[in-house]
DNA sequence: ATTCGTTATGTTATGTCATAACACATCCCG
DNA sequence: CGGGATGTGTTATGACATAACATAACGAAT
């Protein structure tokens, strides 16, 4: 666990060993991958994982990749806040950066203002080639 | 079929019957219900579907919403071209409106340069309310 | 016109991702 | 204690996507 998220509402036995789980990778995962990860743990079936994603991801704690149909910790301190994160998905290495940039937010809030469309949430995920990968 | 893409390199009759059935839709579809609008023309497997929306999306007269896991015709004229297309969904009446705006693509470009990331695609999808269901 | 590579198609089976429905347990508060 | 809210376990099912193989259509080169 890094020290992004040590404090925070308590977590259930299941909810936790999820977040472990994908806290402990350096990748997205899918829910079979971590059910996969738990059997040991005593998971079975894949409402255990679901489940648990769907309240950690209430929390800001972890965010579903959609063009991946997969899942990652959140990398930011309070999640929960900023509605509007990034990631950028490295085609390669399958690592992924998340990021909260207001130069990218503000002009997408801007431009549902200006249509009257009113903003419930954001999906922006970037494919390409990280820096490590694009150098090797 | 609008004007917006009449003229194109020939598409193959199992590739014009789904752009016609997208095209003539007003909220996006996924690819069973493409196949079930089809099986009336013959089409009895996704995979016919599956690969006529490849090469659509490969022609850039189809997007895929992956927070829908969901298809549309596109709605610009060239849209091979502008690779930062963003689409605003409306959460009450499903309705997708496609943008490519500058101000949005050119800060993403911006962030990945000086990330150093190699950008070679991008899905950015707005959850919300379209004018039309707000005011309702 | 025949050959041959490329692209499209048809079909079956399988793989991957996600949720419905029901039962039982636990916890917290009044 | 009672009773609602939340968490859990389990089985079954639904929804989305592709693998693998066979056949057909097309187009350019000989
Ligand atoms: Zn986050
Ligand atoms: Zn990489
Ligand atoms: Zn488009
Ligand atoms: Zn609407």
């Amino acid at each position: 666990m890094t020290a992004a998220h040590v404090h925070h509402p308590d977590l259930t036995r299941n909810q936790s060993l999820v977040y472990d789980v994908l806290n402990g990778s350096d990748a997205p995962l899918s829910a079979y991958s971590i059910l996969d990860a738990l059997r040991g743990e005593g998971f079975r079936a894949p409402l255990q994982v679901y489940r648990a994603l769907e309240k950690l991801r209430a929390y800001g704690l972890v965010h579903r990749l959609e063009s991946l149909n997969a899942f990652v910790a959140c990398s930011h301190p309070d999640c929960a806040g900023h509605e509007t994160a990034g990631f950028a998905i490295c085609e390669k290495c399958g690592k992924v950066s998340e990021f909260a940039e207001e130069r990218i937010a503000a002009p997408i809030r801007d431009w549902a203002k200006a249509e009257g469309f009113v903003l419930a949430g954001s999906t922006i995920e970037l494919r390409g080639l990280c820096r490590d990968c694009r150098e090797g």
